[in-house]
DNA sequence: TATAATTAGCATCAAAACAGTGCGAATTAC
DNA sequence: GTAATTCGCACTGTTTTGATGCTAATTATA
């Protein structure tokens, strides 16, 4: 099931932060300057850590700093990061262990395997300082 | 909160079905080619039947059926109609009744209003038969 | 007209996901 | 040494979701 929570919302706007700010930022000031409750985007940048999309800096004075530049960041790699990959399979128990038996024609698994890739491709192509570069859409080639 | 949950994907697959396939449709007749719960399936396509999207005919022999060509029906309103309108507002709260005083430059709402948006428009120009058309994805413009 | 098939509308229930919090340990600038 | 900060684990209450039950209304058909 592919949906974006308040985790993904969360951790979005930490990374659109930092991508606008250099330096360290803690989670405390991040969490200071918009309405978040401090110890879950704590949570969610351990989360981005894990993923390697962030760099942590411990002790004091220390934060978060983004590992990469943002134009390298996709969306992608932020929302599987905070919810997990999604699931690209939709019939889970009618096929075997390993893959489903009509795969390559199967009605069922079809309709929403299809949307779901889009969705992902579109998130694949856009990178965060797309995001950061609000409000100019057209900046986003899939947002055409 | 956007996200993609299993009456969508019910949805899809009876509306394609549908699609595909003339005449009057039964919940059962669907529910048995498919792995999916009946009940579940019926509830799911009397809200189809309230957005307008399905016809329905009662008593014996009946069913549903496209209320529209299936090039007609855009996925953003298949899934409005499954899930709900998605609050575009992510930053419920922080703004007084109306509207955000700082709306147009407002940092918070901005990322992750950004993305819904983006793939609502993706929504918003994918019909019903461009998904019947698997696997061609090249034919869904904002796939590529 | 009787019957069976089917949608319509109500309500309910269990399980999962989600948002948010608590606590203490480890680390580090100052 | 102290204060600030990340780190890791667990926990809880609420909401959402998936799924089901029951009965009434409708209608083709025998």
């Amino acid at each position: 099931m592919l949906q974006l929570t308040k985790r993904t919302d969360y951790g979005l706007i930490a990374l659109t932060h930092l991508a606008g700010h250099s330096g360290v930022r803690s989670v405390r000031s991040i969490a200071d300057l918009y309405p978040i409750p401090r110890r879950l985007l704590a949570e969610v940048l351990k989360d981005l850590l894990h993923s390697h999309l962030v760099e942590s800096h411990r002790g004091a004075q220390g934060g978060y700093t983004l590992a990469r530049p943002p134009g390298e960041i996709m969306l992608s790699e932020i929302v599987e990061a905070l919810e997990g990959a999604p699931s690209l399979t939709s019939c889970e128990g009618s096929h075997t262990e390993n893959s489903c038996a009509v795969e390559a024609v199967c009605p069922i698994r079809s309709p929403i395997h299809v949307l779901r890739q889009g969705i992902w491709r579109m998130l694949e192509q856009t990178a965060l300082s797309d995001l950061a570069g609000w409000p100019e859409l057209a900046r986003i080639p899939s947002f055409r």
